[in-house]
DNA sequence: GTGAAAGCGCTAACAT
DNA sequence: ATGTTAGCGCTTTCAC
């Protein structure tokens, strides 16, 4: 095809051998002798030749296209699991068509459909919850599906999620050493799923427990977020812990409640967070934290992709707990 | 193609009609009569029958997938650029194949090569310097190439660049204006040319106001590098004054100072960023800053991308200062 | 408006 | 080992 690109039938030409030839010379397994094979290569490189890899395809049904579709690309977490992810898909030879599901937000659909057109060989979801029914076309028409952080009821799916529930049950046994006695948890208006399980968690961990907890949602994902639930919760004088769902949201909590309100961290507000991105470890914040390993996540999303075995379809990632500085 | 994917000609059985009636009614401009489309219509849903645009591409010689090849993917400013970058693309439907770079670092031929094997119809390089020979290909190819934040010594490439040397300066006078006797200016070890052009453009102002500036440069571009200059050149108590090319530097830099060396900042030393990353405005930031517009410069990238004017060959953006708290 | 046929660039099965 | 032939799924003349 196209605007100036040489066709192997041209390479073949010069070179003075069939088309064919020139075909398996670029094929890993194709057998030339080393005359014919030089020829072509000489002739290839003099031409200027690429491999057209959508032709390739074609015969092949296999497109070597994985799709990548979430939102939030910017935010410290997810560009980093993407860029994990497209590290990976590189290394072992796959491209990633990347799809930016921020203007599609609850309905990531149409973007599966276009993955579709581009006969993804996968589909990875970083975030958004596909409907049953392109989960259904997905297995119909064997394009494997991998869900990140997200739990679909079906058994018929990858998906590959951190362990939420045991994450927020370290933060609450952490705000419970701290001697805690009434604490708040805070999450985005978003409402994802992995955001629910882990406030859910928290807070039935708490309740057991008998310590009151007092649930904050609101805005996106973001420090702002962050910030202003500090600035409203913390005028409760009593509130001396807080779990925060995602780091960013930490530390914009954690920079109101020192900066505005006036809170000393950890000595009369312990606080604890989730996810363990970069800015958690800066000086300036030395945030607690419950981490999400994203190399392991990773590796098995990639793992997921290639391996036909039925048994890694539910993968729960654990999570470990790093101490900082803001838990008493 | 492949594993189950339903084809024209099955939709074309079913539906009763020939093979090219499917075709047109999956294209824009086709003339196909109502009762006809209908029919297709109808099969197609029936079958879930997707077009295949790997397959349409071999013909129309317009892949629609627009290669973007950079590294650092999870630094808070590349993250952005890419986040807006698809967003953008993604509206024009035109696909994003992204090729993370990481591994190549200093020779991103291969991947550019890769691109051109995959048909792409234009490549945005977010960093790295591509070969001559790539440019030459690229252009001997008809695909456009865009170079981000880099300049070319040549006249037959799109590069959009915000006005580093001019961003040096705003940084130099206000740090002028801070009336600081000696100051820093701090780079990574990567050297990319934006960070020279930084470097330079900044020293040369500060010396032809016979200010002494000491250069500091090392590690990747990251808050640790920035960290590690902070502690080693704040041992020298004179220095009351640092550029720092870039935010991610300014931050670990900032909080070395404050931290670890005992600085009152911005009281007996002055700091300015580069970039105005999301975290230079938190709370316990609020770093003095020059802002690169990414809006305005991801407009650019995609007005570059379509327009076929080669009066926007170079486009520089220009760069303004946001006044926050770390310069006197 | 519609179908038949040719062709996009490539690979693979089939001969030789 | 090499050339010939037949597709892969689609679009696009070209007739009618």
């Amino acid at each position: 095809m196209g605007r100036g690109f040489v066709t192997a039938e041209e390479v073949a030409k010069r070179a003075g051998v069939s088309r064919s030839a020139v075909s398996r010379t670029f094929t890993p397994g194709g057998s030339v002798s080393k005359p014919v094979r030089r020829k072509v290569l000489k002739a290839a490189q003099e031409l200027g030749y690429r491999v057209n890899r959508l032709a390739q395809g074609l015969n092949n049904d296999r497109s070597n296209l994985i799709g990548v579709v979430g939102s939030n690309l910017s935010s410290p977490f997810i560009s980093r699991q993407l860029d994990l992810l497209s590290i990976g898909l590189l290394r072992r030879g796959l491209q990633c068509l990347l799809l930016n599901a921020a203007d599609a937000r609850k309905d990531i659909a149409p973007l599966i459909e276009l993955l579709f057109e581009f006969r993804a060989q996968a589909i990875v979801v970083l975030s958004g919850e596909p409907p049953a029914s392109i989960v259904d076309e997905c297995i119909a028409n064997g394009v494997r599906l991998i869900l990140i952080n997200q739990r679909l009821d079906r058994a018929d799916t990858n998906m590959v999620l951190s362990d939420d529930s045991h994450g927020a049950h370290l933060a609450a046994m952490r705000l419970i050493q701290a001697k805690c006695n009434k604490v708040a948890v805070v999450s985005s208006g978003s409402q994802t799923p992995a955001q629910l399980r882990r406030v859910s968690a928290f807070t039935q961990h708490m309740n057991s427990e008998s310590i009151e907890v007092v649930a904050w949602s609101g805005g996106p994902t973001s420090y702002e977020s962050g910030y202003r639930a500090g600035c409203e919760l913390l005028l409760d004088k009593s509130i001396d812990g807080a779990f925060c769902v995602t780091d960013l949201l930490a530390l914009g909590f954690l920079d109101a409640a020192r900066l505005e309100m006036g809170r000393i961290v950890p000595e009369n507000l312990s606080i604890v967070g989730f996810d363990d991105i970069p800015q958690a470890g800066w000086k300036s914040y030395q945030l607690t934290t419950v981490v999400q390993p994203l190399d392991t996540l990773t590796e098995k999303v990639l793992k997921a992709l290639d391996s036909d075995e039925p048994e890694t379809r539910l993968q729960l990632v654990p999570v470990t707990m790093v101490e900082r500085t803001t838990a008493r």
